[in-house]
DNA sequence: GGTTGGGAAGGACATATGTCCCAGATGGAA
DNA sequence: TTCCATCTGGGACATATGTCCTTCCCAACC
């Protein structure tokens, strides 16, 4: 984690994203910009609440280990989004661990200043409603979606909404298999397990195994699989 | 569906559970109170969305009937709760459908007031983003609970949670078998394969059988096995 | 009393998924 | 080159869960 005194760059985030309508202004000398290399941190559970975070650069993946050591991907995110909006309006330590993907550009505020200055911002409400109704949305589709569907449903949708995205590092219809395990923790299944299903979705044509990715044969019918239904957005 | 004419009633719901101070005054004269009976809708899913709800007495179920035709149980909700809250935030029709377990009574608000008069009022944003906070973070706690634990321990946190309530017709200790359908619903499994495990837990002595319903025998050894979690609250 | 209908429990079998472990490939280090 | 660590895929077996259908029980009705 590196702090960046950019603030031409600052600026550039808080325009790209028109941050600074939801703020308020004397809110605005507080921000802080950082920058998380991939694998890094920005949070792990149970760590005290300290700041707010948006993400302007790159791309999270946001976990939790449960007692038993098992890992469970709660979801990936991309510009614009939030991480510790719910830990500040229920005023608990951090839920979940945070992790860089990619190489990664936060903006933080320290929960000090936005009590002082944001509490009762009709902006920043509104936008925090926004952004945490949108969540809970699709965590409620998921969920219905995970104890409706088998994995195989489920790693048809996933694989509909990871390769056919403009993001990094994934070529248009490929999936690498070093993600492979990541896949299988965010579906909720074992590796071996997902494998198994691979194998099938293969022998009918779907996709195809190469040495080192994935690749979707037929988009038609991944998505008649998946019952047409983009749960991992 | 009844609309109940008895002011003295609505505002002795305001005051115990102190509604006045989150709306705007000007529109207290606009609520309206209802009564619904025993197993009467609410809403339907993909009804068009017309009236904010807060629920002031009484318990709903929530559920969602996928394209498929299974029936999903996404909660039961109790006073003080609000359906229609996710709707009015995305402005969209109501997504799951309603439907009153006992004798309901609700408050109902109709979006152009609240459009007019609340849509900027920071107490009602902040009654608001509470909610559904709360509402997605025990969403995403179920989404993982379920990902990571068989059906026997989500049943075992479900007969804690549900049969040790002062709720109605429920004794202590014990659930009817004819809520044993919307357990399965809820938990997102068979009617078969719930029976199945009960069979098992009678056999380790946690619950008992009898006719038309079944015991909680030991409850210590239930809430071992659910990992202490109570998920369905 | 006999009949019938519906609800509740469970048997039989197929499928989905988890766990453990092994084998082949791969690439870097000795 | 040889060896070792690691990544990746898959075999074997156990468990979890779904589907279909049968049996049993009891209440209501003739």
């Amino acid at each position: 984690m590196k702090e960046l005194h950019d603030p031409d760059l600052l600026e550039h985030y808080i325009q790209t994203y028109e941050i600074e309508p939801m703020l308020n202004k004397e809110l605005l000398p507080y921000l802080t910009l950082y920058r998380y290399d991939h694998g890094e941190l920005i949070c792990s559970q149970g760590d005290p609440y300290e700041n707010l975070f948006l993400l302007v650069k790159g791309k999270l993946k946001i976990f939790n280990t449960s007692p038993e050591g098992k890992t469970l991907i709660l979801s990936f995110k991309t510009p614009l989004d939030v991480v510790g909006d719910i830990e500040y309006v229920k005023v608990t330590d951090f839920i979940n661990t945070v992790e860089a993907v990619s190489e990664v550009h936060m903006i933080a505020i320290h929960h000090r200043w936005l009590k002082k200055f944001a509490s009762d911002h009709t902006p920043f409400l509104k936008f925090l409603l926004k952004m945490i109704t949108e969540k809970f949305y699709v965590k409620s589709s998921s969920l219905s979606f995970n104890l409706l569907y088998p994995v195989e449903v489920r790693f048809a949708s996933y694989l509909l909404s990871v390769c056919f995205d403009e993001s990094d590092a994934l070529y248009s219809g490929k999936l690498s298999t070093s993600h492979l395990m990541d896949a299988a923790n965010l579906i909720g299944t074992s590796y071996r397990h997902l494998n198994r299903v691979i194998q099938h979705l293969s022998s009918e044509g779907l996709v195809e195994r190469h040495k080192g990715f994935i690749v979707v044969k037929n988009r038609d019918g991944l998505s008649k699989l998946a019952n047409h239904r983009n749960i991992y957005e």
